[in-house]
RNA sequence: GGCGGCAUAGCCAAGUGGCAAGGCAGAGGACUGCAACUCCUUUAUCACCGGUUCGAAUCCGGUUGCCGCCUCCA
């Protein structure tokens, strides 16, 4: 069995075959660090350490690079409006970035380039630009002669005709065509700016990808992914860029997520209707919103809103309820072996199906779909009258698994320990006992409102939180 | 104007030629002292109109509606 990813440089599903054995070389564009992240920006963060996390339960290392931009437009008026300095903005967001992404549980990459760290390595992938004659400089400025590359729109397969009809012509332009791009710009006063054989100034928004995705990953990748808004022009432009420099394939497959939308809108900070996942981390459950996220096929669109969310968590409940199920009955389970056989096999049945399901292009929607089957088994299983603790230990860590393949944490407090909690329920457990259900029920109330839920099971009452 | 996507039950969402997954919400039932958890039962002429086919949600043509990219954007 093998991977299958829609390629968009292809538009269609293809067999995942790595470069080297073993190995994915992946390359992810990651924020412009001037403000917090939007829960749109949240979504790649998510799909694409998804991805990755699939990729190395299968068996595969990962080199997972996902850069930082830290200088560039934005960043500098954020510096001018906030009487700051860009690097001092940048450092805060980058945490902001690692501290939220973190609590959503996307790991942190192998690498974490920033266009700052590597402006020597960017500065030389021009100048052998210009060598090639695949660029030019004009008053300070570099730009990229996009109609010498030849396959210039192959990605977003845009006819590059019809591209110039719609390319904005600026005043003082300084380009030869209207459809070449900036790979240097000049530094106005006071501007952050570096020393470049084209006098002070700052990169173009393209270039820093191509050169880092070289220097970190070589100069063909096997995978390189972004928002689907980045499909055109960014990664149209990087692969002119580094396939005009390299002469050979930049990226074997290019992966894009869909866009999360606000009342059927789509989200931006340009539109101000975005929501921040600094603001949503702090006012719901991280695992719930991963959880919602990944419920959606990652290139269709997701709607937001606070309702859908609240739907995914009852759902997600429903596979945690199961998993603390199998947990609390693996205390009062004996070894059995009648059918002990067949059940450790409907475990594996479970998983491979699971897995069928993500090598389809990472349909996590599927995946999820196959846990709610696991989660049916399990509570079917933990429901007989004897059962067998392997089984249980199987199901289990079923649970565990595939859930930490969609980075979810499923695994909680796995023994509850509390003596007042404990008093109470044995308080409970006499008077039920002495069929003084008033004060049986005011007990489970009193626990209640110290956020303490009840359940009893015929193996005993048990505890959670929340 | 060019390129592309989407339309499936009250809501969310898979499926892309062979009897329409799954979840949430709702209804009924089992379990329970009552609950909770769980289990069982239950809800769809797949936007519309044509066509191809033994067979279409799925392929082709058209219509309508919504959305995205072509300009900073995940």
């Amino acid at each position: 069995m093998s991977i299958k990813i829609y390629n968009t440089l292809t538009r269609q599903k293809e067999t995942f075959e790595p470069l080297e054995e073993g190995k994915v070389k992946m390359y992810v564009c990651g924020p412009t660090v001037y403000n917090y992240i939007h829960i749109g920006n949240a979504r790649p963060a998510i799909v694409f350490d998804t991805v990755r996390r699939y990729f190395e339960y299968r068996g595969y290392e990962v080199i997972y690079v996902l850069n930082f931009t830290d200088v560039d437009d934005k960043l500098i008026k954020a510096a001018n409006e906030l009487g700051e300095e860009v690097p001092a903005i940048a450092d805060r967001f980058i945490e902001a970035y690692k501290e939220d992404v973190g609590a959503l549980g996307v790991k942190e990459a192998v690498h974490h380039p920033r266009v700052t760290e590597n402006m020597d390595e960017i500065i030389t992938f021009i100048d052998s630009l210009i060598s090639k004659g695949y660029a030019y400089e004009t008053e300070g400025d570099v730009y990229f002669r996009t109609r010498k590359f030849d396959e210039y729109g192959k990605l977003s397969q845009q006819p590059i005709d019809e591209l110039q009809s719609g390319s904005r012509i600026e005043v003082g332009e300084k380009k030869e065509d209207p459809l070449d791009f900036a790979l240097w710009k000049e530094a106005k006063d006071g501007e952050i700016s570096w020393e470049s054989p084209w006098g002070t100034g700052r990169p173009g928004w393209h270039i820093e990808c191509s050169t880092m995705a070289k220097k970190y990953l070589g100069d063909t990748i096997d995978i390189h992914a972004g928002g689907q808004d980045l499909t055109f022009p960014h990664h149209e432009n990087e692969i002119a860029q580094s396939e005009a420099h390299n002469e050979t394939d930049f990226a074997r497959y290019w992966m894009h997520n869909g866009y999360i939308n606000i009342e059927n809108e789509k989200m931006s900070k340009s539109l101000g209707n975005f929501v921040l996942a600094h603001d949503l981390v702090k006012k719901h459950d991280p695992q719930m919103i991963r959880f919602f996220m990944l419920s959606v096929q990652y290139r269709h669109p997701i709607n937001f809103s606070a309702e859908l969310l609240e739907s995914a968590k009852s759902g997600f409940e429903r596979i945690r309820n199961a998993y603390e199920n199998v947990k609390h009955r693996k205390k009062t389970s004996m070894s059995l072996t009648n059918d002990k056989d067949e059940w450790m096999e409907e475990t594996e049945r479970l998983r491979q199906s699971f897995i069928k399901e993500m090598d389809d292009d990472f349909n996590t929607a599927n995946a999820i779909s196959v846990l709610f089957d696991i989660a049916k088994s399990a509570n079917l299983y933990q429901q007989k009258e004897q059962t067998d603790e392997e089984v249980l230990e199987a199901y289990a860590t079923l649970l565990e698994d595939l859930t930490g393949v969609l980075g979810l944490e499923i695994d909680a407090a796995d023994e509850l320990q509390d003596e007042e909690v404990d008093a109470k329920i044995q308080e409970r457990e006499q008077a039920r006992k002495d069929r003084n259900f008033a004060r049986a029920d005011q007990l489970r109330d009193e626990l209640k409102e110290r956020g303490i839920a009840l359940e009893d099971t015929p193996q005993g009452p048990r505890w959670k939180r929340g």
